[in-house]
DNA sequence: TTGATCTGACGAAAGTCTTCGTATAATCTG
DNA sequence: CAGATTATACGAAGACTTTCGTCAGATCAA
């Protein structure tokens, strides 16, 4: 009667590899996404046309057909997305504990300097939330 | 002639399910993770049998027959399993970059006071590694 | 306009993953 | 030992994902 879950579900392996195609660009009609996509993999039109179309279906993508040819877009930010990916695998991989895979994947290869400033920073402002003073207190 | 991957294949959703509750107990029975998964989500003790026999035929798990009933553990540490799932989703997600996915991360929720201090002081040691002071540096 | 080309919708095949029924073997209990 | 219980193997159904062929409609160019 209704769908699994109507909101925040998980994008496959396709529909993601389509979703970081779509995020770059903003928006992309089915031929500008399969150019970009044919760059990595060999994948025909029509397939990466039914992917769009599911996705548009399951909400992943907004698409305009006012235009021709019609032009899709993400309906949800980037951002959105990602965290659901990770607090996800978060779940599934790592104990609930982000804290833990922070520390995998730190320790996975290089970042940056600028990155690992900028996580420092975080973890500046993430500490200075989470201990205002000195007396410790649950959520 | 060759599997897709004989190497580092990335575990299914159930695979990684079974993975967590064998990773915590070091080793099981078919009875024993079946059990304990039963507390999250049913699942038929047929079922985890099929799974671990596949997981074994895929190199994931090892099995002991020698001992009645047999027993089953990990082929590869945990910390191995959770770097390839993180650096899966850092390709397919999150551009190469895992800078870009501990910051994520670490705004997904709040970590204990404890994980922020060790992300913390691997960090220090991952700026200290990558720019120590001007001259060479080798591994 | 009309033939060539591009676009969009749709169904279904093929592949993978998950689940379980059924049959057989091993072990336990009295 | 015999019957009951537990453990193991295996095949196959069902669900989901991915891929593509085919047809119809839209657009373009001469």
């Amino acid at each position: 009667m209704s769908q699994p879950q109507e909101t925040s579900r998980r994008p496959t392996e396709a529909e993601l590899a389509i979703l970081t195609v779509i995020w770059d660009r903003g928006s992309a009609t089915v031929r500008e996404v399969q150019d970009t996509m044919s760059a990595r993999q060999r994948v025909g039109y029509t397939t990466v046309l039914k992917l769009l179309q599911i996705m548009t279906e399951k909400g992943l993508l907004l698409k305009n057909a006012e235009v021709r040819p019609q032009v899709f877009r993400a309906s949800t930010p980037k951002n959105s997305t990602q965290k659901l990916l990770l607090s996800d695998l978060v779940d599934r991989a790592f104990q609930g504990s982000p804290g833990n895979l922070v520390l995998q994947a730190l320790s996975l290869q290089a970042s940056s300097p600028d990155e690992l400033r900028e996580i420092r920073e975080l973890l500046d402002r993430l500490e200075a939330d989470q201990d205002p003073g000195g007396s410790g207190e649950a959520l």
